[in-house]
RNA sequence: UGGGGAAUAGUGUAACGGCAGCACAAAUGACUCUGGAUCAUUUAGUCUAGGUUCGAAUCCUAGUUCCCCAGCCA
């Protein structure tokens, strides 16, 4: 069986990314990227960056920022670098490093050769540091983390000036190489920015640019024990990568005017800094810190769950690079904070899906049918279209014998009104085989159903009737004899509560955990072209859903498969209303 | 309580002084060898109060509500 796993990487360099540029409607972002190229402020260079720091996996929340960043890149015949912001050893981690280019190179975009990390700066850092100490606009401050908070004053009180604030230029480079040496423990000292200990906006107190830090670092190992700052660091990165537009998070807004400061101060290059609204979705949790209680308390298997919103765990339930980048897409970009509907996602997810799942049958709760007028014996090989949305997809056969599974909610013995099914006497059609008409039913002790025996027409050979009738409805099936043993896991969302954090008092968000958002079904019945499935190939089970070939499937050696999500089913919002 | 942001159908977003539009969701119908897909239709909105204007979501004034900031995190 084909895969369905698009091969097709969008480039963020030139004009072949993955989404047309497109003239209209274009977000407060892209207006300003398309002001300034008519405007020739950056020489009509558009660079951006994804700056993601290594201490955790990339989520759904990222893919907005990394789809914006390089979109923007790709649209505006741009560039946009993949950096890391590792500037915090005690948090930063390798195989951050390597998870965060796996999921943003699986979603389809190109960095080319301009993989960065801030800790390559870390020299050009030391030595912009060095050149505000001499400018008299830095200086080395010995209070302890505990006086800095309090000099620093409240929101509505200002703070006071650190009694090392006026420190020489000659004492304030001595300290600051003697801090560089590992002359001093961690914590006894900073280097702050002189600015104004009585400004409205709290960043702007003497801000920390370095930290003394004895930890071993994940790429530059031991070689430096001071670490720059966010603020400081981060608008030199860009500077020094010439990037034009810095996009980043709302909460930064405060940020810009020290991004800004820093930047002036130096006399360097000097990009323009953009917030926009990070991305909210319902039933889910979003911040590191949560997803990460998830996982460290066993709530879910790893990052990777199928159930996490982290890319690996998208990846894992069946999610398309394709589908995320739309849903991106349509989202927008704004200025205030919203919550997406989750529903958008996984209408994203099926649009995808829709055109390019190859078509299987397969059935999660077998119930047998049998043929009786059918030939004992006898297997057929019918024809079945892979893919009605894409005639390019093909057939294939699909064995038919006289003992069948269909579902079994595909039957009832009392249908209700607006059931179209299979029921006692009612003739159905089997998709791609024949129409049969059920003539029994075969009850265990306790009354269950077990069996259901029909007769078939061999007219109807394929699932059209010579004669014309119509049948009301067209069910999945599997042979007996032929089909494989599957297990399908089904996914709901993590939290019961639209949003997740609504709790009691003193509760947090792990109160509202579903204890239903995995499902295991054992004994599943899948059709014989799925044997050479591999992890990851996503697939459209009939009726049923999207699901995709769990990677357990080749460590296990058995056949398990993820259900994505469930197509749009209109029955089951029939049955609710009933009731 | 200081500073910085922001408010458009249920949700997400357009309209940049000139017919409030699109998508999702919801509902109805058509079609269908997936109760899928597709197609058509419907419901539903400018935070409030004033003002400017022939005309205001858009400009002005006042208010309301929400978000962010007191890490040697990013």
């Amino acid at each position: 069986m084909e895969s369905p796993e698009s091969r097709k990487n969008a480039s963020n360099d030139g004009s072949e990314g993955p989404d047309k540029a497109s003239t209209e409607r274009l977000d407060f972002i892209r207006t300003i990227v398309a002001e300034d190229n008519r405007t020739g402020k950056w020489d009509s260079r558009v660079h951006t960056r994804f700056p993601p720091e290594p201490n955790g996996y990339l989520h759904i929340g990222h893919a907005k920022s990394i789809c914006l960043n390089f979109g923007i890149a790709a649209e505006f015949g741009g560039k946009c670098n993949l950096r890391f912001d590792d500037t915090n050893p005690s948090k930063e981690e390798q195989e951050y490093v390597d998870s965060i280019i796996e999921d943003v190179r699986w979603l389809g975009w190109d960095w080319k050769d301009r993989l960065y990390f801030a800790s390559d700066y870390f020299q050009q850092m030391h030595d912009y540091a060095v050149q505000l100490i001499k400018a008299g606009k830095a200086y080395v401050c010995d209070l302890t983390a505990e006086e800095t908070r309090q000099y620093r004053g409240t929101l509505t009180r200002p703070g006071k000036d650190s009694p090392y604030r006026n420190r020489s230029v000659e004492e304030n480079l001595d300290l600051f190489e003697r801090m560089r040496k590992g002359e001093f423990p961690d914590g006894s000292r900073t280097l702050r920015a002189k600015i104004d200990m009585a400004h409205a906006n709290l960043n702007m107190r003497d801000p920390v640019m370095y930290r003394i830090l004895h930890e071993s670092h994940h790429r530059t190992g031991d070689a430096w024990c001071i670490y720059p700052m966010y603020d400081w660091a981060h608008g030199i990165e860009d500077s020094i990568e010439r990037i034009t537009h810095s996009i980043c998070t709302l909460e930064f807004e405060n940020h810009r005017p020290l991004y800004d400061w820093f930047l002036d101060a130096l006399g360097a290059y000097h990009p323009q800094q953009i917030e926009f609204a990070r991305l909210n979705l319902t039933y889910t949790v979003m911040s590191k810190r949560k997803l990460l209680r998830l996982v460290q308390d066993k709530h879910v298997s790893g990052w990777d769950d199928p159930r996490m919103p982290t890319l690996c765990g998208l990846r894992r339930r069946g999610y398309s690079p394709a589908a995320i980048r739309n849903f991106c897409k349509v989202i927008g970009v704004n200025k205030f904070n919203s919550t997406v509907d989750i529903a958008l996602l996984e209408h994203c997810l099926r649009e995808d899906l829709n055109r390019t799942a190859p078509r299987v049958m397969a059935v999660l709760k077998p119930l047998k049918l049998i043929i009786d007028n059918y030939p004992e014996g006898q297997i057929e090989e019918l024809d079945a279209i892979n893919n009605p949305e894409d005639a390019s997809a093909g057939t294939r056969k699909v064995p038919f014998g006289r003992k069948l599974y269909i579902e079994q909610e595909d039957f009832m013995e009392e249908p209700p009104k607006k059931f179209f099914r299979l029921a006692p006497g009612r003739e159905v059609r089997l998709r791609y085989a024949y129409f049969v008409t059920c003539t029994d039913v075969v009850k265990d002790p306790a009354g269950n159903v077990v069996e259901i025996h029909c007769t078939y027409d061999p007219a109807t050979r394929g699932g059209d009737a010579p004669d014309g009738r119509k049948v009301k409805s067209t069910l999945h099936w599997v042979s007996a004899a032929r089909s494989l043993p599957a297990e399908v896991r089904l996914y709901d969302g993590l939290s019961t509560k639209e949003n997740p954090e609504d709790t009691e008092e003193g509760q947090d968000f792990t109160a509202n955990l579903n204890p239903e958002s995995l499902q295991v079904i054992t004994g599943c019945r899948v059709e014989p072209a799925l044997a050479d499935t591999k992890p990851l190939d996503r697939f459209q089970f009939e009726r049923l859903g999207y699901f995709c070939t769990d990677p357990d499937t080749q460590t296990e050696g058995r056949l398990i498969f993820n259900r994505t999500v469930g197509l749009r089913d209109t029955w089951a919002k029939i049955q609710q209303s009933q009731k």
